[in-house]
DNA sequence: TCTGGGGTCCTAGGACCC
DNA sequence: TCTGGGGTCCTAGGACCC
């Protein structure tokens, strides 16, 4: 099977975010750091050129970061978001099939568009992302989306491509130079893991792994290997996942601003992110059926522990106080007063929609019970909906804020927030 | 002192069944 | 010593992604 693919990629894609209301920042070194400001997960191209990698620890990069008068800003996930939607309303306008593969990265189908000259139409697209959005974008086009993430990041790796590639014109000598090019750790599906292995059976670049035998890799690597040869050799193996597929588990998870050994405050961060998860699977219009929880000491110190149990719900809920009470019961299974917790994640999943619920099991349900739960709930999620995030919350919620992570340099909420919009002045 | 958060998919192995 | 064969389901763990 063949088709072609274009896959638009954000550059730098928090740092871009950030740079659309800092214009000033342009050309200037900016991390944005995790949400405990612990590390840097993303970098501005002057960033890089310092050398500091993805996931640096801030607390070892510190003198680099003063030398050279590196910007940083805790993560703003909520302007990342917002901006993330608008790009993907630009797109959409372009075609509907498209599938948001990350917060910073789409594929389209272009297999239904009339196009004659690719290269020309990524960059309009480009362009039109530019103006319209503010974030420069890389495009890729090729006839698989292996080949097509390979094509935007060498876009966006040479700057004479003006951040756009199209393989999909390449004869079979053009596109082995290209693979010979290119590197294991590239390869969309090679990680940490696999790349060492390749190499050790005397394949180091792209254009080794596609002259794999398919049964070899598959032997090597699993079924991934096998389609993984296919795609570099343009034999398309993934297609285009819808653009909103259904969701298979929600989490939310925190490392918290200080460790504690105080239960009540694992009691709080349950309350709190359980609240974060159930909403999001209201949103959905689904029930969880399972739900697990998971908290942690500090795994860089000695006698690293992790605690862990798996909870099945009598009746599937997105109930935040029922799915909170179930996982606080989990808490004190699990709890150990001498130790200091570092993190702590809930996650919800096997999910059934929420309508099943009324069609097959309402024989087992407590109609009253149930339709007091939900409607409980959908009044909370209106009244946030109008008012804000958090208008309305559970009390255990509020037991203790101290586990919250820190975020002491984020930059105002200046799409999402009607108190942070940004201030122009004329003079 | 200080090291992120949110996901998906595959596979091996055990339990269980006929 | 010898002690079937095949199927399904579940789970834990591993690998990957951004």
């Amino acid at each position: 099977m063949s088709g072609i693919y274009a896959l638009i990629d954000c550059n730098n894609f928090f740092v871009s975010c950030e740079r659309v209301f800092r214009p000033d920042l342009e050309g200037r070194p900016v991390v944005v750091l995790s949400s405990n400001d612990g590390c840097a997960v993303a970098r501005s191209n002057e960033a890089k050129a310092l050398g500091i990698p993805m996931g640096a620890p801030v607390f070892k990069f510190r003198q680099i970061f003063d030398r050279h008068r590196v910007t940083r800003f805790s993560a703003n996930f909520e302007l990342y978001g917002d901006i993330s939607e608008r790009i993907t309303r630009v797109l959409t306008k372009i075609t509907p099939r498209i599938e948001v593969y990350s917060i910073d990265e789409s594929f389209l189908d272009l297999s239904q568009l009339d196009i004659t000259d690719y290269t020309a139409w990524a960059r309009e697209v480009r362009q039109r992302i530019l103006r319209e959005v503010g974030v420069p974008v890389s495009v890729g086009i090729a006839s698989s989306k292996t080949l097509a993430k390979l094509a935007a990041e060498r876009g966006k790796q040479q700057p004479e491509l003006g951040g756009v590639l199209d393989l999909s014109s390449l004869d079979a000598s053009q596109r082995a130079q290209f693979l010979q090019a290119t590197p294991l750790g590239d390869i969309w599906g090679v990680g940490r893991r696999l790349a060492p292995k390749l190499k050790a059976c005397g394949i180091h670049t792209a254009l080794g792994l596609s002259q794999m035998s398919p049964r070899y890799a598959q032997q090597l690597m699993g079924i991934h290997g096998r389609q993984m040869v296919a795609e570099l050799n343009g034999i398309s193996c993934y297609e285009l996942k819808a653009l909103y597929s259904a969701r298979k588990s929600i989490g939310r998870g925190r490392t918290f601003g200080e460790d504690t050994r105080s239960p009540e405050v694992l009691q709080a961060a349950i309350a709190s992110l359980t609240a974060r998860a159930a909403q999001r699977l209201r949103r959905e219009g689904m029930l969880a059926m399972s739900g697990s929880l998971y908290f942690c000491t500090n795994k860089h110190k000695p006698g690293f522990r992790t605690f862990y149990e798996t909870v099945r719900f009598t009746i599937p809920t997105a109930d935040t106080a029922i799915i909170s009470g179930q996982f606080t019961q989990l808490l004190e299974q699990l709890f150990e007063p001498a130790q200091s917790y570092h993190r702590l994640n809930v996650l919800l999943y096997d999910f059934i929609p929420e309508h099943n619920l009324q069609v097959d099991l309402l024989g087992e349900v407590d109609p009253a019970g149930h339709d007091r739960s939900t409607g409980r709930m959908k009044a909370m999620d209106a009244i946030n909906q109008r008012f804000g995030g958090h208008t309305v919350y559970f009390a255990a919620e509020n037991l203790s804020h101290s586990w919250e992570p820190k975020h002491q340099i984020r930059s105002p909420r200046y799409t999402s927030s009607w108190d942070e919009l940004p201030v122009a002045r004329l003079t």
